[in-house]
DNA sequence: ACTCAGGTATCCT
DNA sequence: AGGATACCTGAG
């Protein structure tokens, strides 16, 4: 249990932000999230202050979930300000952070989300996590463990909704509980590396790898591009995002784009 | 009923 | 190398 006053954290804005599926309201206006097989309640006073209601063991985990130690004032006052649509993008954006998550559950929930909605992409996660995930708490699951999710067949996987992408998510769990892909000694990689790592899983193309390197492994460099990306390069950028301006951090700029444009596009 | 969704593999030229 | 096309499925 821990308190936050940042003017940079905005749940609501996080939760509506693509990058993470298991972050959901409650009817009392609270948000229950979860990540690997943690558990956290998060709640805005409407003062500016957010209580987080874990496990105290939990504390350290979910500030560093929340990347509670990052300046995202320094990242938004970056913007060019004669970028009018970048500028618009990070005001709107306000309270968005780039939230550490697990490589392993963004491996496979950004395999899922190819051609798919995020309601949609939310459900095949959470058949997943019902299915292979152990409990937590009452009808609340872990995200299944590598070696936990190897041992679903591919008709199993199929029968997640999952599509073509069955094959996908049974290679991954595959690789990665076989140690053939070793995911913990991939942060040691530079983000070029880890990319082409990511790259030789089937079903892993460059937008989900870079979704991986962002989301997973916090390479806020990483810039994935997108629908909505590059709807905005071809509309506003004449067809390329300066990502040059904002070296070693463009991914940051990413995700404020994506959430103004996905909004107000 | 019908389009489309935070793409990727595969098959062309 | 670059462009077109098929692909599972469910949400709106």
């Amino acid at each position: 249990m821990f308190k936050i006053c940042n003017e940079d954290l905005d749940l609501t804005k996080i939760a509506d932000s693509g990058q993470c599926f298991r972050m959901d309201k409650n009817v009392d206006g609270s948000w229950t999230v979860i990540a690997m097989d943690k558990l956290c309640s998060a709640k805005e006073d409407g003062c500016g202050t957010v209580l987080f209601d874990c496990p105290e063991k939990d504390d350290a985990f979910w500030k560093e979930y929340f990347d509670l130690e990052t300046d995202y004032a320094k990242f938004r006052g970056s913007a060019d300000r004669n970028d009018p649509f970048l500028s618009a993008a990070v005001d709107y954006g306000k309270g968005i952070r780039i939230l550490r998550q697990d490589p392993w559950e963004m491996l496979i929930t950004f395999i899922i989300s190819q051609r798919k909605n995020i309601p949609a992409i939310k459900s095949c996660v959470e058949k997943l996590c019902s299915r292979w995930g152990r409990e937590i708490k009452d009808g609340i699951h872990a995200f299944p463990t590598p070696e936990e999710l190897a041992c679903a067949s591919l008709p199993d996987l199929s029968g997640c909704s999952l599509g073509y992408r069955a094959e996908y998510v049974y290679l991954a769990a595959k690789a990665v509980s076989s140690g053939e892909l070793k995911l913990d000694e991939l942060v040691s990689l530079s983000d070029e590396d880890l990319l082409a790592s990511l790259l030789k899983l089937k079903g892993v193309g460059v937008k989900v790898a870079n979704c991986v390197s962002l989301f997973g492994f916090h390479r806020i460099a990483a810039f994935p591009i997108d629908v909505w990306i590059d709807r905005v390069q071809k509309t506003y950028y004449n067809g390329h995002f300066p990502v040059e301006k904002y070296e070693g951090y463009a991914g940051i700029m990413q995700q404020y784009i994506f959430y103004y444009a996905r909004k107000e596009m």
